[in-house]
DNA sequence: AAAATGACTAAATGAACAAATCGGTCAATA
DNA sequence: TATTGACCGATTTGTTCATTTAGTCATTTT
């Protein structure tokens, strides 16, 4: 890949985890990138586009840090657990989607919004997989994979996100044992 | 009480489900009332405590509700989703609760949004009630009441709402089975 | 010739100001 | 005593206009 393409996309990922996106000029990109404002434009023919791109590439990052967290020795629902942790903990730890998911709560920008959706998604969408995976393998019983992806998505986010907002944040510990004792015993043979 | 404080609450009921909170003024209020605009403020100290108190009476209306539909004949597990069902129907059939959540959604008004997840947590409240008694009467194994109930709760918010903004909604029915499935299973003894 | 650039444009934003509206009060009224 | 609506300060809304910004393209650099 082009030389120019990396340090725009650096500058640009390193100003929106700052700024925002809408806080954030294509001068400013520019700038920072040390090319000129047109160069972006040979690169990506949008501002949105390239948020897409670079949340594109954070997704493809995330299932990575998943997919090494998950040990084919171990049960499904230890690796859906492994899968879902590090999911959850990227989504709290890294600084682009923290200041993005920020912008959509304080101001809602459109484009930052889609993007988030789609993040969100993406992930029930690899959820799904491992789950059919495990389908198949007869390793748990036969379910709705995009229904059951969702609700246990859904379930992380109230663990995590939802439950801290009133009361004392849970533990990672905690969590693991909430959602084994909830969700997974619904699921198990 | 009052019959002048029965035509300002009923008034103000309509204009809020109609309208909004934000869009009622209280020249609007008293005129539907029938009374002059001073008269509200001897029942009521602002536009804020009138939402309050109608929200609190919707809020008796649903517990009422929810409790009619409990019998003690049925398990712990009919009748928790019995009551939910009750309570998330009343959500999505009351003019005044759509208008309201709507509020919240597109505008923000802050005084709708405390009112409404004021709404929240007393549902959660009511539902840890029937935990806790299901719990001392043997009928579920040990479980931490606010947490279960909070969990109930996000997952009927999920099942009912969420998942219908991206995919077909699901029917009461199977509602019902998802959420027997999934998070009661965990609770059995 | 191909790649890179930044001055340029049309559209969007927001600062600043005026006018209208609204929540809440209280002296007058019934 | 209970009720009222004219009134007030604060907030919101509408409007104008200068600035800023995303995106383009003629020119320059390599």
């Amino acid at each position: 890949m082009s030389e120019k393409r990396k340090q725009i996309i650096e500058a640009a990922t390193k100003s929106f985890s700052l700024f925002g996106y809408k806080a954030t000029t294509m001068d400013q990109v520019a700038k920072m990138a040390n090319v000129g404002k047109g160069t972006i434009y040979t690169f990506f023919k949008s501002k949105e586009e390239l948020l897409e791109e670079i949340v594109s590439s954070m997704i493809c990052e995330i299932k990575h840090e998943a997919d090494v967290a998950i040990d084919q020795r171990l049960s499904f629902k230890e690796n859906v657990q492994r899968a879902l942790q590090r999911i959850f903990t990227f989504r709290k730890e890294h600084e682009l989607t923290i200041k993005l998911l920020q912008e959509v709560r304080d101001i809602g920008t459109p484009a930052v919004r889609d993007v988030m959706k789609r993040l969100d998604r993406e992930m029930i969408a690899y959820i799904r997989g491992k789950i059919e995976e495990a389908m198949t393998k007869g390793e748990i019983r036969s379910c709705d994979p995009e229904l059951t992806a969702f609700l246990m998505f859904k379930m992380y986010i109230a663990l995590n996100v939802d439950w801290g907002k009133e009361h004392e944040p849970l533990s990672q510990q905690k969590i693991a044992e909430l959602f084994d004792l909830y969700l997974l015993k619904g699921l198990s043979r």
